[in-house]
DNA sequence: CCGATCGGTCAACGCTTGTTGGCCTACGCT
DNA sequence: AGCGTAGGCCAACAAGCGTTGACCGATCGG
């Protein structure tokens, strides 16, 4: 026995796991290859042999699901709060979005991938319960500040004030902003 | 004549600019010492003789003054716009900024310095509005998600709905956000 | 007029990075 | 039993990085 041999897709998954983490922690640049397969236990020819190069790896890192609830069985007046709460469990549960919200910010590809994901994944909410559909992407783009500001303030820039924050206490301060941001009048 | 010389003060400010464009279009790891170095028309090794490395160039890069305006004259009611219109032309003046917030998402020295700059910046300037003094650092750090996370959708992400916004349009919906954060009862 | 000082270059160092290609070996199939 | 193949390692590559120290010429005070 001098190595133990996994399945292929065992190895796509552990190296996938660890180039998560690695990259919600350090950023794209610092986020090494060979760190990368360090973690996953492997050599880090095979990184390349599976993901091709660092920037494939990352695109299949940085895949993601926000999962938003649907929209049309709530009640019109908690969506701000539901929203909310959404994110903050949704940011949690692993640090897919944290990694994304730090690549994102220094690469080309990371910002673009993140374009995407909350243009095509928020916009049609905003789209379902605005008052004026031409308005939908604005209003999607506020509640996208808000949304990643207070990701960047706590799980990011770790602002003490901000990781001393309780849930329900972020609840209740964003989801007025956020409200309004989708439902009221334009100012 | 080989090569035109300056006064000392010259090249360090000169040095200073380019790390500043440097730091705020590529980040910490990206933003090279000889890019900065080509940027300012001299040697690398010059950097390093006047700004020791490369954290300490950082360092005196990402120096500023968010020169919050005086809050005691005004109308308490129109803070929230004043804030917002302060940031906005703040933000837009230079890109040290930009630059704080790229590095502060991947290094460890940007962090602190961002948590430095808006806890000792901001802090005071909710201490003097809101109800509840033990409130105020909770409150200085929303208004801070807010206007981070709009300043990260418009010009780092450049999300492109925030990037079309107008000025006004902006303050018009952030700043009863930041009214709301600075001055409302506690929800 | 001469020597110190100042602004500046040059060449190299040790190291890390992404990426490549060859080789090895255990396993599954026939 | 024997062979193909899949999973994996190893060693090396070229390039780029921060950083160092020796050297050079203009300038200026005594």
């Amino acid at each position: 026995m001098t190595t133990a041999r996994r399945s292929s897709d065992a190895t796509r998954a552990a190296i996938l796991e660890a180039a998560r983490e690695r990259f919600a922690a350090d950023g794209y640049e610092r986020a090494t290859i060979r760190a990368i397969a360090r973690d996953a236990g492997i050599d880090p020819s095979m990184v390349m042999r599976y993901y091709g190069n660092k920037e494939g790896l990352f695109a299949a890192a940085s895949e993601i699901d926000l999962a938003l609830p649907g929209l049309g069985a709530l009640p019109a007046r908690h969506i701000g709060a539901v929203l909310v709460h959404h994110f903050l469990d949704r940011w949690e549960r692993d640090d897919v979005l944290t990694g994304l919200l730090r690549v994102g910010v220094t690469n080309e590809a990371g910002a673009a991938r993140m374009q995407a994901v909350f243009g095509a994944q928020l916009g049609p909410v905003a789209l379902g319960v605005c008052p004026r559909p031409e308005e939908a992407p604005a209003r999607a783009a506020l509640v996208a500040s808000q949304i990643l500001g207070m990701a960047l303030a706590r799980y990011v820039l770790r602002l003490q004030p901000a990781v001393d924050m309780s849930r329900d206490e972020v609840v209740a301060w964003l989801a007025p902003t956020v409200q309004r941001y989708l439902t009221a009048e334009h100012p």
